[in-house]
Formats: structure tokens, sequence, C-alpha cells
DNA sequence: CCATAAGCAACTAGG
DNA sequence: TTGCTTATGG
């Protein structure tokens, strides 16, 4: 089983990788842990070694299982074999832990107990899952929060328990259980798979069925895990099986870029790798190619205030770079608008806005970025917040979908049952839904049953008829048609379109819109996949992530989440919010675990080549009331000779920021906050066009009312103009409809 | 049954 | 602050 000696590196790839990086891509046999330190070319070392191995030493390309986390990755991983490999690279199996299970499952999925076309649930199915569970169990919130029954069940899974077998000590395990036990219950009858299910059943399907384990034993003889500090125990468990008997495990990761714990992601599992893997062999990543030295050294002097990790220390051949800036603006606003303020002055020194990001530790923190932003007419992407596929009207759509291909999944039915509104009430649902309990039907059987018994009132009943009409008609022809024409076709006949345009808000305009980019998607995935069957595309759905969603094609600032941030790079970094209690989260403080915080502080600083900014507001408001905050304990940890603190200190000044309060800004504040040219408002940017169209300018629109311009798009009459309306929010306009003043 | 108003809770993080 | 559930009147 182990390969006795490898055959050499061809010089392509030779030459393109450092000692250690080589190492590891040649490894022969055996497990191998390659801890890859942030910015040392793991991407390149994991898919160099898909490409010796096909290219060297006569594997075949549908030998290898690469297991990444994200699609992106996958993708990533996905488009740098293929130009490495060219055609053949496609056999080899290169996908996330859940697509991979998803694969598996449909294959087996009668051993799981479920058809081919089973559903895969979100964490909003999984709600209303629970509330039906509830409603049986008579059971409301306040005698057993949902989140903690989720979390009872999810976290069992991860560990690759089964939740219907915890403990029952004491009377709250019993009923979490019981709870469990219903849950698991309605998804099979659903026939469904909430996210961990894909995993843990899965594990569950190998455990019980050796010959199909080793099937895929047989099949994969080098298997590669990237991000492997992020594993939780079942993915632990399901590698340790898949590897028993293959060639090589290669997992790829970094001890201190572990920060999925909250998803019972054990950083454990790397820090104790070669205790589950007995003879592992280590190699160690410690170059960094991407960071200035301040910057590099900036993170590993943070990092080392770590107890739980192994020791390493990074180099990069960098030059040393500028300082690190740390800015204390007064409050978030201030904050907001520095960041946007900076920003423009980095455009004007030669950084290009999609070289530039903002990172920030929660979703809320981004609203007021993005204000600045946009009233400084920075273009900018918020990646992450809602995202694309769980957006109600996208839901919507997708559950018809659902109920198209499975009549038998009721959360779906029962979200769109009387979505468009058509007469079938509370009071309706609920008679029919008691029916399908009393007789252990599901719902769409217990409508039919309600309407041949004639036990509803005569509206309801008709309208029910006519909704299962409708829904037949698009059944029968759905096999024949696309996903691109059945889903046409669902949004004419169940009038999803009219009915939002009825609204005539410019709430609902956009969500005609997002209907539109739905259709696009199903048309670009039957492109893609040459697939047009609608089990491959809701899953594509269900699994989809937001980063995978975010255009970063165009030229624009990219404002997220730390969390998301990881595996990315930008030649400028702002961190915003350095305060103790929102990064390090209070949570954090409070459970004594602020390690993981601190290790998201350090992927966040780690993804700067060039610039990294550290900034936080004294005062910041949270829900109504603003609260005076303290500076990160981080800021404390860091090296200050590598800093350049700027901290501005107006708490005792009742400043008001000109951006926000369209007031100028207070000059002797513009010249401590910064000595340069900041410009002074948005009536100082500078216009673009001599046709009088210039941004930040006042504009009416007949319809839209008073607005300012945030940007502009081509000239003359035609032009595309973004208007930030003071009632409708931004929107584009073609210049001729647009007139000056307000 | 439905639309709108009012009242109230929620904000770690994601596949 | 937003976004949900509940109350109210049509």
């Amino acid at each position: 089983m182990h390969m006795p000696t490898m055959p050499p590196l061809p010089d392509d790839l030779a030459e393109k990788l450092n000692p250690a990086q080589k190492k590891a891509v040649e490894h022969a046999g055996g497990p191998l842990l390659i801890l890859a330190g942030a910015g040392s070319g793991k991407t390149r070392t994991i898919t160099f070694r898909i490409a010796y191995l096909v290219r060297s030493c006569n594997v075949m390309p549908e030998e290898i299982l690469a297991l990444t986390f994200t699609n992106k990755a996958a993708g990533e991983m996905k488009e740098r074999v293929e130009s490495l490999l060219g055609g053949s690279s496609y056999r080899a199996w290169i996908g996330t832990f859940h697509a991979t299970c998803a694969k598996i499952l449909r294959r087996h999925a009668e051993l799981a107990g479920r058809t081919t076309s089973f559903t895969i649930y979100d964490r909003n199915d999984q709600r209303a899952v629970l509330k039906r569970v509830y409603k049986d169990l008579n059971l409301d919130d306040k005698s057993l929060a949902m989140g903690l029954a989720l979390y009872y069940i999810e976290s069992h899974k991860n560990k690759g328990l089964d939740p219907v077998k915890g403990s029952k000590k004491r009377a709250i395990d019993k009923l979490l259980v019981k709870v469990a036990q219903h849950y698991q219950k309605k998804m099979k009858e659903l026939d469904a798979f909430d996210f961990s299910d894909l995993l843990w059943f899965t594990h569950r399907l190998f455990r019980k069925n050796r010959e199909i384990l080793e099937i895929y034993q047989k099949r994969w003889k080098h298997i590669l895990v990237d991000e492997y500090q992020d594993t939780n125990t079942v993915q632990y468990l399901l590698i340790k099986e898949l590897a028993s008997k293959s060639e090589s495990l290669v997992v790829v990761g970094d001890d201190d870029q572990s920060i999925y714990g909250w998803r019972g992601a054990d950083i454990e599992n790397i820090l104790r790798f070669e205790h589950g893997f007995p003879g592992t062999k280590i190699v160690t990543l410690q170059e960094n190619y991407r960071s200035t030295a301040n910057i590099l050294n900036l993170a590993g002097s943070l990092i080392t205030h770590n107890k739980r990790r192994k020791p390493k220390e990074l180099f990069t051949a960098n030059p040393e770079g500028s300082l690190i800036e740390s800015w204390s603006l007064s409050d978030d606003r201030e904050e907001a608008d520095f960041v946007s303020r900076k920003l423009k002055e980095l455009f004007e020194t030669g950084f290009s806005p999609s070289e530039c990001a903002v990172f920030f530790r929660t979703n809320a923190q981004s609203r007021l970025l993005e204000q600045a932003c946009s009233l400084r007419g920075i273009p900018h992407v918020v990646v992450g917040g809602h995202r694309f596929f769980e957006r109600a009207e996208i839901k919507d759509a997708l559950a018809y979908l659902r109920v198209i291909k499975n009549h038998a999944d009721s959360i779906a039915l029962t979200r769109i049952i009387n979505y468009p509104p058509r007469g079938i009430g509370k009071t309706t649902l609920d008679k029919v839904l008691n029916l399908a309990t009393r007789k252990d039907i599901c719902l769409f059987d217990a409508l039919n049953l309600a309407i041949e018994r004639n036990i509803l009132s005569k509206g309801p009943a008709s309208s029910i008829r006519n909704f299962l009409d409708i829904l037949q008609k698009i059944s029968e022809k759905a096999g024949r048609l696309s996903v691109y024409e059945t889903m046409s076709l669902l949004i004419d006949e169940f009038g999803l379109v009219r009915h939002l345009q009825q609204q005539d808000t410019p709430e609902a305009d956009s969500r005609v819109e997002n209907l539109g980019e739905l259709l696009n998607a199903a048309s670009d995935y039957e492109e893609m996949y040459g697939d047009r069957s609608l089990d491959g595309f809701l899953e594509k759905a269900a699994l989809a992530t937001d980063v995978d969603q975010a255009d970063m094609t165009k030229d624009s600032v990219v404002l997220m989440t730390v969390h998301l941030a990881k595996g990315l790079e930008f030649d400028a970094v702002f961190i915003v919010g350095l305060e103790d209690g929102l990064f390090p989260h209070a949570r954090s403080i409070e459970d004594n675990d602020v390690e993981e915080e601190r290790r998201l502080c350090y992927v966040a600083m780690t993804r700067a080549k060039k610039k990294l900014f550290l900034v936080n507001a004294q005062r910041r408001a949270t829900f109504g009331t603003t609260r005076v905050s303290k500076d990160s304990r981080f800021l404390n940890e860091i090296p200050p000779d590598l800093v350049e603190f700027k901290n501005v200190h107006l708490a005792d000044r009742s400043y008001k920021s000109g951006l926000f309060q369209g007031q100028r800004f207070d000059p002797e504040f513009d010249q401590s906050l910064d000595r340069a040219r900041v410009p002074p408002g948005i009536e100082h940017i500078e216009p673009v066009w001599e046709h009088g169209i210039s941004l930040g300018m006042e504009v009416h629109h007949p319809t839209f009312g008073t607005g300012r311009i945030l940007e502009v798009r081509g000239n003359g009459p035609d032009a595309r103009v973004d208007v930030n309306f003071i009632q409708h929010g931004r929107r584009t306009i073609i210049a001729r409809f647009l007139f000056p003043g307000g």
C-alpha cells in the first residue's frame, strides 16, 4: 500500500515550487499533513500534486478525490487542475464535502431511506419542519427554544452521533431526544436531508454497508483534503473511512486559521492528526509570498498569544512595506466615513477598487459602510448578508419547483399554498393540516382528500382545486421541459411576476429582477452542466453560497465578514470595528474562548498584501442606543513599532459628520484626520462629465422624486445614472429622465 | 380572507 | 436599525 519510490517531478512543475512545497507534492504513500501558513502557496501545492500524480505516477484522474469546504475553492481547484492537465481532469472528483456526500447519497438513496430525488433543506426549511414537530408535540418556543433544539440535532450529527439516541438524564434531554425523533421522521417523510444529514447519513451508509464503502475505497487511491483545520468529527470519520485503504492521504491546513468551531469544526483534528493517522509525515510551508514583512510580522505576533497551536513562524522575502495604520474614530458613522475617504485616497495613489476590501465581524456593520461608499460614489459589492438563494422571492419560485418535483414536500407546499394570495387562509390551511396529521398523510394528499370529501367551504375549496389543477398541468409537462422552461412556465401560470408588478413598489421591482436572475441561473446551469433535470439544479441552488454568487469581476471594493474573507487576498485591507465586545465578540469573551476570535483576526490581517488599516470606533450604535466601546484587546497584542497610531479622540467634541448629516466637514477635524488632501464633502467630488451631470448632484425624477447621483455610466441622453433617491433608495435611471434640482 | 398598522425581538459566523 | 409576528378593521 505504500509506494516505495516516486518518479521525479517534471521540470515545469518543479521550477515553480520551493523545497518544502516540492516535498509535499512528491510525497509517496501514507498520510501527509501539510501545515500551510497563510499565503504560503497552498493551492499551488495541492493542484501541482494532482498534476504530478496524473502526469508522472500513472494515476488516473478518476482515482483522485479532492475535498474542499466551499464551492469556490472547489471551482478554483478544478480550474487550475484543468489548466495543468487539460481535458481528462474532469474525471477527478473535486468538490465540497457536502456536494460529494450528496452525490454519493443520490446513488444509494434507498439505503438512507430516501428517493434518488431527495431535497436538500436549508436552515429555514429546518425551522419550518421543527415548527410542524412542535405543533404535533404541543410544544412552544418557550418551553424549548427552537434554536436549542436545532443546535442539539446539528451538533450531534456534526460529532457523528445519533441525535435520536442522546442522553436522557434530565427532563430537557428527554424532550430534545423526542423532538429529534420526530424531526428525523418528518425529514424522511419529506424526502429531505438537511446540511448536516448529508455528511451524517453518508457516514452511516459507509458504516452499515461495508461493500459500498469498499467501492469508494477502491476507486479513490489518492485523497486530498483542503482546509483540514475546519473539519468536524463526521468529516474526520468520513476521511478516515475513505482513506483507510488509499495509497495516499494528503491534508492541508493551518491550525491558526481554524475559525469554524461554532459549526462543529474541531481544531484537535489538525492538532492531533498524527494520532488519528499513524505514520504521518509532516511538511510545513512557512514562506509567505503574499504580504509585506510588516504585515506578516504583525499578524505573527498577534497569533503567538494563542496557546492551542502548533508553534511555527512565517517568513517572507517581500519588502518591509509601510507601517500598519491604526485609526480610532469617534463613532461608527465616522468610521464608515473614514473608510470611504481613505478608499478614495487609495484610488488616487493607484490602488484599484477590486484590490481593496473592508472586513467586519458582524453583518450588521455592513450597512453604514455601504451607505458611505454609495454616498461617495465608490463602486462596491457586499458579499454575504442575505444570500441570493435565500431571498423570499427566490425561495418561493424554488418551492414551486420543489413541489412540482416532489408532491410530498409539504414544507415547500406550505410556503406557496397561498402565495401569491389565492384565498386559502390560515383557517383553511389549519383544517387541512389537521387532516394530514390525523390520517398521517402528506399535505398534498390531504388537500386532495379534503376536496374529495367536501369538508371545506366553497371559496377556499375552489381555490385549492384550481391550484392543484395548475400544479398537475405543469407537473405533467415538467418531465419534457428544461429547468428554465419549467420555471418560466410556473412563474407565468402562478402569476409570480404579475403579483409583484401589481404591488408597484421599488422593492417589488427588484424582486422581479431577481426572478429574472433566477431564470438566468437556470439556463446557465443547463449550459454549464448539460443537465436539464430539476434535481441537479435544486441541489446546486441549495448548496450555493454567497461567495459563489458574488460578482468579483467588477472593479469594486469588496465588503464582507471576516469569515468570508478566508482564502482571499487584497492589496489593501481595512479591518473595522476592532473593539472589545465586537471583535473579539462579547460571546467569545463570556465563553472564555477568545482564541478563535484571535485566529479570525489573524486570518483578516493575513489577507492584506500591501496596506493594512486597523479601525475602531469609540462609540457605536447597537439596536437603538449608542454605547461607548473599548479598543480591542488585539490592538494591545501587536508590536507598537509596526504600527502608526493615528487615533483621533473626539469623544468630548460634539462633532457631526458632513457625509451623514448633510453638513460640511469640520476643517480642524479634517486636518487631524489626515494631513493631506481629503475631499471635504460630496459637493467636492470631481464632476465626471461636462454635460452638467456630476456625482453628488441633486436631481429629480418624475416617479422616484429627489435624490443624489452616485454613479454615471456612459454619456449623452442614454447614459445610465445611478441615483440614491430619498424615498426609493438606489436605482439606475436613463439620463434623459432626470431633471436638475429637487 | 386580506391588507395595513402596531408592537416586539434580534445581531456572531455558514455549507 | 430592520424584519418579523400579532392585532385590527375592511
